[in-house]
RNA sequence: GGGCGCAUAGCUCAGUCGGUAGAGCAACUGGCUUUUAACCAGUAGGUCCCAGGUUCGACCCCUGGUGCGCUCACCA
């Protein structure tokens, strides 16, 4: 038991089963949901079919109001909130005439079924006279305050199971996201695209620069790393000619948290042979649009106070025109002038590193916090892109745009690369660079699957927990996942004590 | 990792310029057959995050720690 439990509901638990009333039983019960229940009943004006029908609803019993021999309840289940009232004369013409005294078992908070006729109170509520009463579970640990739900963010976050169905407006959020997903789901198989499961558990490293949470594989005694990006797999299908592929991808990066980074999180990838990345920013546009205008029937959005509209199509903006324009005039080309513009910035890069890593400092200093958007940046440095295509028209730049809603990244794609003996030449340089603590090492598979021939592609990766933020107008990240990655509670401070080598714990 | 802030009843929050803690909701007892955060009367419920220190006395002040939030840094 924790320390949540209260013990009067213990003691009331305990009165029930000498009463021989089952607190939890085995099977649920047939029931309407409370949004067809709505549905049926219309109005007072104009009564729905429903209305003076035998109605079952099931769902957690949200308070009570006690007059005495007239008790009424707001029940809530996934599609809403109806009010039930449990009447005495009434539930003793009921299947259940002895029932009455059992009121006394239920407590806010109990998952319950009600079955009776559906109609209205004199103040025209639309409310289930109940007839039948039955209980599904006690709830043991009593429920949050009613009228502010659960109000503290750490609670909030711990306790999802809570918040789901205490807090105002929580479980609209993840029901969007799970439209979002679906949406997306079915847009791209319009487009006859399949659905792809790619390997979590990557031996090399790839597809990103990021730190990786590292494990062992027992059997093989192997190193195995979660993946940071599924990049390499998925084109390596494009290589297997599937041609249109995409995976909502689970990716792990070992890195700070923040209002937008969670240590775990999705992305869409997709990839599509014959096509580039102009392509793929008419997919992106596409997609966004449309997801908002199906599922929030606009595509006016207002994100972090600011006002968006992410009708297509979206702004283009190169990367070159946008550094000079909040830099002064600066080239991306001038070299002096851009270490200049740096200095006076206080940017630095290690040193070694060269110009184009201290262009994209800069830009990420003086041009991404301007980006409200939706907007796509296009031709990054090439430099600065390992597995990007060059610009044919100068390979300076590579084929490659990045999306921004609100001074956010929401996605990044590239015509891809697919000459293998460039990709090796980049991924030989990328290994050469990088810190020599962090673990990282040329693919040699996948460049030997470009030798077999990848046909020209484009690809794509939407942050999918950015996107519904910026859809569901949510601030932080936390609040687009189900259960943000929180430090374990330490239950005392033994636990503590237990994390250096040298300390054993008596408890354990 | 740095800075700032928060931590008091199951929940939402007051409070004490240092003298041993309060309200509302939830729970319990009683009353009430049309409420909408129902109402009325009463009861019970606390390691004031943890550990030290200062003090006659600490929930309050100091130091260290833990957790969370915001923010900065990190983040192709």
């Amino acid at each position: 038991m924790t320390d949540l439990i209260h013990p009067d509901r213990l003691a009331k638990l305990a009165r029930m089963r000498e009463a021989g009333i089952d607190p939890y039983p085995a099977r649920g019960v047939q029931a309407t949901s409370v949004a067809d229940v709505h549905k049926g009943g219309g109005t007072s004006e104009e009564p729905g079919e429903l209305i003076g029908q035998t109605v079952t609803i099931a769902g957690r019993m949200m308070g009570t109001r006690d007059f005495g021999k007239l008790i009424f309840a707001p029940i809530q289940d996934r599609t809403g909130r109806l009010q039930v009232g449990i009447q005495k004369g009434r539930m003793e013409k009921g299947p259940t005439p002895d029932w009455w005294p059992q009121r006394k078992f239920l407590d806010a908070g109990d998952l319950v079924a009600i079955t009776g006729e559906l109609g209205w109170t004199q103040k025209g509520e639309l409310t289930i006279w109940a007839e039948e009463v039955k209980l599904q579970s006690k709830a043991l640990a009593p429920p949050p305050e009613k009228f502010h739900g659960l109000a503290d963010k750490e609670a909030r976050y711990r306790r999802r199971y809570v918040d789901l169905w205490a807090s105002e407006g929580v479980r609209d959020v993840f029901i969007t996201r799970s439209r979002i997903l679906s949406h997306i789901r079915t847009f791209l198989e319009g487009r006859g695209y399949l659905e792809v499961e790619t390997p979590t558990l990557h031996p090399v490293l790839g597809g990103a620069n990021a730190l990786p949470f590292s494990t062992h594989h027992n059997a093989l005694d192997m190193e195995l790393f979660l993946r940071i990006a599924p990049e390499l797999y998925l084109k390596r299908l494009i290589v297997g000619g599937l041609e249109r592929v995409f995976e909502f991808a689970r990716n792990f990066r070992n890195e700070g948290l923040s209002n937008r980074h969670n240590p775990e999180f999705t992305m869409l990838e997709l990839y599509e042979a014959q096509a580039d990345f102009t392509h793929m920013m008419e997919i992106s546009e596409t997609m966004i649009s449309g997801a908002a205008t199906d599922i929030l029937g606009t595509t006016e959005i207002v994100f972090r106070g600011e006002n968006y509209s992410v009708q297509a199509p979206f702004q283009r903006e190169r990367y070159d025109d946008l550094f000079a324009k909040h830099n002064n005039g600066v080239s991306i080309h001038d070299e002096a002038a851009v270490a200049a513009r740096a200095k006076e910035l206080g940017v630095t890069v290690a040193p070694g590193l060269g110009h184009w890593k201290l262009v994209g400092e800069v830009f990420d200093e003086t041009v991404e916090p301007h980006l409200g958007g939706p907007i796509f940046v296009t031709h990054y440095p090439a430099a600065i892109c390992p597995l990007a295509k060059p610009d044919p028209e100068n390979p300076v730049f590579a084929e490659r745009f990045e999306l921004f809603i609100g001074g956010m990244e929401l996605a990044n794609a590239f015509s891809e690369l697919n000459d293998p003996l460039l990709q090796m030449e980049k991924f030989e340089e990328q290994v050469a660079m990088k810190d020599p603590e962090t673990p990282g090492e040329v693919d040699v598979d996948y460049v030997q699957a470009l030798e077999y021939g990848m046909p020209p592609a484009g690809g794509l990766g939407i942050g999918i927990d950015r996107l519904v933020m910026v859809l569901t107008g949510q601030d932080s990240i936390r609040d687009v996942l189900l259960f943000p990655t929180m430090r374990r509670q330490s239950a005392n401070d033994e636990s503590i004590e237990t994390s250096d080598d040298s300390a054993v714990s008596p408890a354990e």
